[in-house]
RNA sequence: GGGGGGAUAGCUCAAUUUGGUUAGAGCCCCCCGCUCAUAACGGGGUGGUUGGGGGUUCAAGUCCCUCUCCCCCUACCA
């Protein structure tokens, strides 16, 4: 047994998630971790809203209200919207709780104290209709390469050059399309990421575990050579900047920390509060002297944060010359499109986290979502590959098979787990059947290869039928009831053993087939000792219901009506 | 501009790390079987110049060069 800690990366405030947020980070980190609790391992899963920056302050503005206000509906809404998905978050915490506060000061004091940070003065485009600086994609104007008239501050959507928004020909505000912006001279604090260098490239060369994609974008910055990096903003919502007395810092009265300095901080600061709720502990996931060394950290995130992951947090980390834990391992995700496109809210394209349960059960989305996770690629969201999922995979090939082997020992065998009979060839079949494709199972959850998972779960679904078709226990029934015993038996155990696989993907459905079959909560695990005697493992006699339904098949009209109302095929961007 | 990732049956993806039998699977389609089951299930089959071009090698989807297209990052969006 392991002691595990899995972070997802921090969805943002800034509105209830989309489908392609939830596969990129927050569903493959849940069924990892339920993978993992049932294979035994003490497993930690951490995750929290990310509520500070710019985007925040004028969402808040946009729905005229107050940002805390604001953010305090959103993280309910989101959370509800997690509890949805059956997202098993031992901590669904926030980026603005006081113990982020604390120790996002902390940080910046032990950081300082190591002469690794500094203040500069630089130069940030300010609107004085808006009444605050503007982050560079907040300023728009005339591209000085190509005469683009929509250019962002940080790069030109038209020709692609990086810019800076100094040098944009009549730049407005991208926020109120106001002229009236100006060039103002702001002091901030600035992280001496080059002094630590060294100390990251050997950590990064240390690192076993990660993915390709991982460890090249942190080599080539480290290659380029780290520059140091602005941690604060003028920004009124956020870590409040003290002093050395907690005090507020004497010039950064108006500013606070930058929300790429303090989110990650938050998986720490959540994981304190989870102890303060629980009565856990927290240092022993975070603490390399106090047990953290044993602890296995694991990040989920999409494929644009990795080098937050890899180089910004563990600067922080390292910087502070205090015993904290690093990640150890990676797991970078691509994006989900719609039909190839991005999503988007304004053109009613694609669905987001609320509107999806109200179309189909959590498990057909985290189903679908995994076996067709971003892992290589980004991948294509469709209707039609959704009903594929769903029709195909759970309604014919698992939910199908619970269904005919229940309502057959139901009609024939009083609907108990029957006695008697002899394994035949066809037993032996179906166990080495098993024998290989449970170990790849889980060696496919521990190696986090999501799609891989999938497959062998399917495959395995896929093997019951064909054991049913080999064992043909209805045939045998005519002249021998005993030998259908042992393939109705056999088929029962089977049922019981797709439920307990599928658990960590879709525990909705899982729960009701093994409550059908009567195996208690304690004999849900993933230790599967002899598998030979998992077709054996049900009690004899015991009686068991078929269950309802388990998945619902979607129609073509039900493709036509969503494409209707959240876009398809038809309008690719 | 720089860096990284990707392009493989009609569709969605394996196999590329470490070059090695006839490049696999699911869906679709066709044929057969079964009749316990949600018109489901099982078996078999059709289908590939591995994005284009060039090279190395006894052997290339895999290594090298080059071209095209898509995605991410490029340090004040998060």
């Amino acid at each position: 047994m392991a002691r595990i800690l899995i972070t997802s990366a921090l969805p943002y405030i800034n509105g209830v998630k989309h489908m392609g947020n939830l596969a990129g980070s927050m569903l493959p980190a849940d069924v990892y971790a339920r993978a993992m609790r049932l294979l035994g391992h003490d497993v930690l899963y951490i995750c929290a809203t990310d509520e500070h920056g710019t985007p925040a302050e004028l969402a808040a503005q946009q729905a005229g209200m107050d940002v805390a206000a604001y953010c305090d509906a959103m993280h309910d809404a989101q959370a509800g919207a997690g509890a949805q998905f059956d997202l098993s978050y031992d901590y669904f915490g926030r980026s603005s709780a006081p113990s982020n506060h604390a120790l996002t000061q902390h940080f910046a004091h032990v950081l300082e104290a190591q002469d690794l940070i500094y203040e500069k003065v630089s130069k940030q485009v300010y609107s004085n209709a808006d009444g605050r600086f503007l982050p560079d994609r907040y300023v728009e104007g005339t591209c000085p390469n190509c005469e683009f008239d929509g250019a962002r501050g940080d790069q030109c959507d038209n020709c692609g050059k990086l810019l800076d928004p100094v040098d944009l020909i009549n730049p407005y505000s991208a926020v109120s399309g106001s002229k009236d912006v100006e060039i103002r001279e702001t002091n901030h604090l600035y992280l001496r990421q080059s002094a630590l260098s060294d100390r990251l490239r050997d950590w990064v060369d240390a690192s076993e575990g990660w993915p390709p994609l991982a460890t090249s974008i942190a080599k080539k910055w480290l290659d380029e050579g780290l520059r140091d990096r602005a941690i604060t903003r003028d920004l009124s919502w956020g870590v409040p900047v003290t002093d050395a007395n907690g005090k507020p810092r004497a010039g950064f009265e108006d500013k606070v920390f930058y929300v790429w300095f303090d989110a990650p901080i938050a998986y720490i600061a959540a994981t304190q509060d989870w102890a303060v709720k629980t009565g856990g502990d927290w240092e022993p996931y975070w603490k390399t002297d106090a047990g953290a060394n044993d602890t296995q950290y694991v990040q989920f995130m999409g494929k644009d944060n990795v080098a937050f992951h890899t180089l910004s947090f563990p600067t922080t980390l390292i910087g502070s010359g205090e015993p904290w834990k690093l990640v150890d391992s990676l797991k970078a995700f691509n994006w989900v499109t719609w039909y190839g496109g991005k999503f988007s809210t304004s053109q009613k394209r694609g669905v987001f986290m609320d509107q999806a349960i109200d179309i189909a059960p959590s498990d057909n989305w985290r189903w679908h979502l995994m076996a067709n996770a971003p892992e290589g690629d980004d991948a294509a969201f469709t209707w039609e590959e959704f009903a594929v999922s769903v029709n195909s995979d759970l309604a014919n090939v698992l939910g199908n098979f619970v269904n005919r082997i229940t309502k057959y020992t139901a009609s024939k065998f009083d609907g108990r787990i029957p006695a008697g009979g002899v394994n035949t060839e066809h037993e032996a079949w179906i166990i080495a059947e098993l024998e290989t494709r449970i170990p790849a199972l889980i060696a496919h959850y521990e190696a986090r290869e999501f799609r891989k998972a999938m497959e062998q779960t399917r495959a395995i679904w896929a093997a019951g039928n064909e054991y049913l078709t080999r064992a043909a226990p209805w045939s045998l029934y005519k002249t021998d009831v005993d030998a259908a015993a042992v393939g109705v038996r056999a088929g029962l155990n089977l049922a019981a053993l797709f439920g307990i696989i599928a658990q960590p993907i879709i525990p909705n459905a899982a729960d009701k087939i093994l409550s059908a079959l009567g195996v208690p909560q304690s004999n849900r695990s993933w230790d599967f000792g002899d598998i030979a005697g998992l077709i054996n493992a049900l009690p004899e006699g015991t009686a068991i219901k078929a269950p309802d339904v388990l998945f619902t098949k979607i129609e073509e009209s039900d493709i036509a009506e969503w494409t209707a109302q959240y876009g398809g095929g038809q309008d690719k961007a």
